[in-house]
DNA sequence: GTTGAAAGAAAAGTAGG
DNA sequence: CCTACTTTTCTTTCAAC
């Protein structure tokens, strides 16, 4: 990964619509090899995918709650079945396993706090292997950035 | 936002590239009205952008940080300050403004524990508004999604 | 790496139902 | 909303340098 790779995952991290002329003119390369690499840079996995980003609040997701997660045994077969929920459920945006005081840390989006409560006491807090949730709510966003400094 | 505008919504999330035609069957409608529902939702700003994910690894980004801040006054001028701070340094990909125990969440994205070290000590600790800061390490991601379920 | 060309696909817009 | 058609643009591949 050279310099010119950098320009062109940095002008695709903001737009992936940019077309290879227009990249051709970032990169200071010609069409054919931008296509080429953008192709590489495809196969090799290192662009996942391309996605649409929408606006949460108007597609209802008003709500955006933070859930730090304490299991009750760190046996595998525990964990894999926390993992395998967590999957399942739509809601969960992000969950990270952590190093420190709480197990695992969830990003949780839901329409408003009566969906969250619902979700807590119906499906989160039965599941058996959780031992303890706290959950700290989002009032507003500074910054929500998807694209990597490279 | 009718049921037809969700499935477009959800193919694009999950694939930005999706065409017209392929949406036309998705949604079972032909692809003139595919285009003007696309262009609308966009124009509306339902769909904020398009863009290309990358797998962090192999960029370089392997530590993931969460860091609960907790400011020393919560007077308008300081947190502007802090704003300002945290939308100017690459590293912190998400900041939230949190109801609770910790005044915000920053999710922080570094290469290493030494570089994250080195943005603690020479920039976020030196900065006059923070009062305290307690990091948490992301061991493992379990999930990572960008779709929002409609 | 470059240019230029060419085939095919998709996007974007138009017209009529 | 539909079909059908047009124009323009982009993608993709090729050849030659």
């Amino acid at each position: 990964m050279d310099e010119i790779d950098k320009k062109i995952l940095t002008a695709l991290q903001q737009d992936a619509r940019t077309t290879h002329k227009e990249l051709s003119a970032i990169a200071g390369i010609s069409t054919t090899p931008v296509y080429e690499r953008v192709k590489r840079l495809e196969r090799e996995g290192v662009i996942k995918r391309y996605v649409a980003l929408l606006d949460k609040k108007k597609v209802g997701k008003a709500l955006t709650v933070i859930s730090m997660v304490t299991l009750k045994s760190h046996k595998k077969d525990v964990i894999d079945k926390f993992h395998e929920h967590v999957l399942a459920m739509p809601e969960v945006m992000e969950c990270y396993h952590m190093a420190g005081n709480y197990d695992y840390m969830l990003k949780v989006l839901v329409n408003d706090m009566e969906e969250y409560q619902k979700l807590l006491v119906e499906d989160l807090a039965r599941t058996e292997a959780i031992a303890n949730i706290q959950s700290m709510f989002v009032m507003g966003e500074v910054k929500q950035e998807t694209a990597y400094n490279l």
